[in-house]
DNA sequence: TCAGCGAATTGATAAATATCAATCTTGAGG
DNA sequence: CCTCAAGATTGATATTTATCAATTCGCTGA
């Protein structure tokens, strides 16, 4: 591993507290591998033999049942992704597969519970990326729950545009999967944006103008117990 | 704080491995309190002071948006409530009130957060109880995501009544919230009991009985990534 | 530049779900 | 036992969402 992966992943908040000898016997064993788009880096019910973090790029973690598939959350760099299932020592509750090309850190499972063992300042910051982790996934039912697919998007795109500091944007993945983890059909996600363009939301493929913020507002009625102004309920798992 | 009740606390997972010497002073600043039901406990957005432990009884925890209210889980003895937003210092994400009449353990936040800061396998205890917590909330989300409104009553009629043992059991909550809890309203509830009619489920007040489980699970489809056979998705929070 | 393929959009229709209202049922209190 | 209020059910209708199909769009590779 390089130093300046090495030196990435210790700058997040997980790991940045960890001591230097149990944060080198963590990386000792780690590998860093880069994935090509569209790879399936493992299914849901599989037994958690690493704790994937990511360097570059973007994963999603999905779920399927009785032939549906649902998109539940993205991970950006540097997040990591399937947390509980390796601190549990449990199988994993969902897939992932790389939406672009991927440079992720694949930490064995055993070894970060070890570190969590011997390291209190390991568990605590796990304390606080878990506690995260849960809150964002209660935002994410709320925003199912309480808010229709239309206003789900208002809601996602208010978010991600102010987030972004411009009045345009890329959205960060394609349409399909965007759907997906907004609960709809891609078809109903094209009638939601139509829906939105009175309201200032303006599409060109996949670059996003937000003309009337204001007026969108009014419609999203965002809520900082649902939404978030940095990475989490849809960005982060 | 009378000894049976320290005794019960002392007996759950999160609390057991902690030293004796951190448990009583927890316990010390702590309150048992007695509401009747229906009461509100705290809303949604409201600073962190206490981390809640049902002794008895059971509380809802709800969340609510543009005049639009929807139950997200319930809590049983000896279940905490509110782990996440007590752990970050940081202001709960929903409301709670009691259901039935409740005897709830209150412990100070902050000295909750010193316990930690002091005792590792408290600390160990802690990320495996809020890994919990997160999967439980992933699971929900990929029920409300995978499944109709039906389908997710069918799967909680099965594992409630697998979990009882028994072909009848009591619903543990009245049927507004129990719909609130499935994602639905209280008429598509009733809608949804006589789909499962012909599947052998049968409905008198609050006692339902299961009279052809085989049938119902050919409906349902219970999925162990999704469903729980222990207090989980829908029980704990 | 062009062809092909996958993504996205649009249209039609069906299914799931909510809302509103009326009626029925049940449990608590007098 | 009776009354009343709250919970639950049923019916009618509207809204949201999904499914299926056809068409358009955009990107990649030859």
């Amino acid at each position: 591993m390089r130093m300046e992966d090495a030196a990435q992943v210790r700058e997040t908040p997980l790991f940045s507290g960890m001591s230097e000898q149990v944060f080198d016997a963590l990386t000792t064993g780690a590998f860093l591998q880069t994935f090509p788009p569209h790879v399936e880096l493992f299914r849901e019910g599989e037994a958690a033999d690493f704790l994937y973090v990511v360097m570059d790029g973007m994963v999603e973690l999905y779920a399927a049942w009785n032939n549906r598939e649902a998109a539940i959350t993205t991970v950006r760099p540097t997040g990591t992704f399937i947390l509980a299932a390796v601190v549990r020592d449990a199988c994993y509750l969902m897939s992932a597969r790389t939406l672009g090309r991927c440079r992720l850190l694949m930490l064995p499972a055993a070894s970060v519970r070890q570190a969590l063992t011997s390291d209190h300042a390991f568990a605590i910051a796990m304390i606080d990326e878990l506690s995260g982790c849960y809150r964002a996934a209660v935002k994410a039912q709320k925003n199912l729950k309480l808010r229709t697919g239309v206003e789900r998007l208002a809601a996602y795109l208010l978010q991600t545009g102010t987030r972004s500091g411009a009045s345009g944007f890329e959205l960060p993945c394609d349409k399909r999967t965007l759907a997906s983890l907004l609960g709809m059909t891609a078809e109903n996600l094209s009638r939601a944006f139509a829906t939105l363009r009175p309201y200032g939301v303006i599409v060109s493929g996949s670059t996003i103008t937000l003309a009337a913020p204001d007026d969108l507002a009014r419609l999203a009625k965002p809520a900082a117990l649902i939404d978030d102004l940095d990475p989490a309920a849809l960005g982060d798992g």
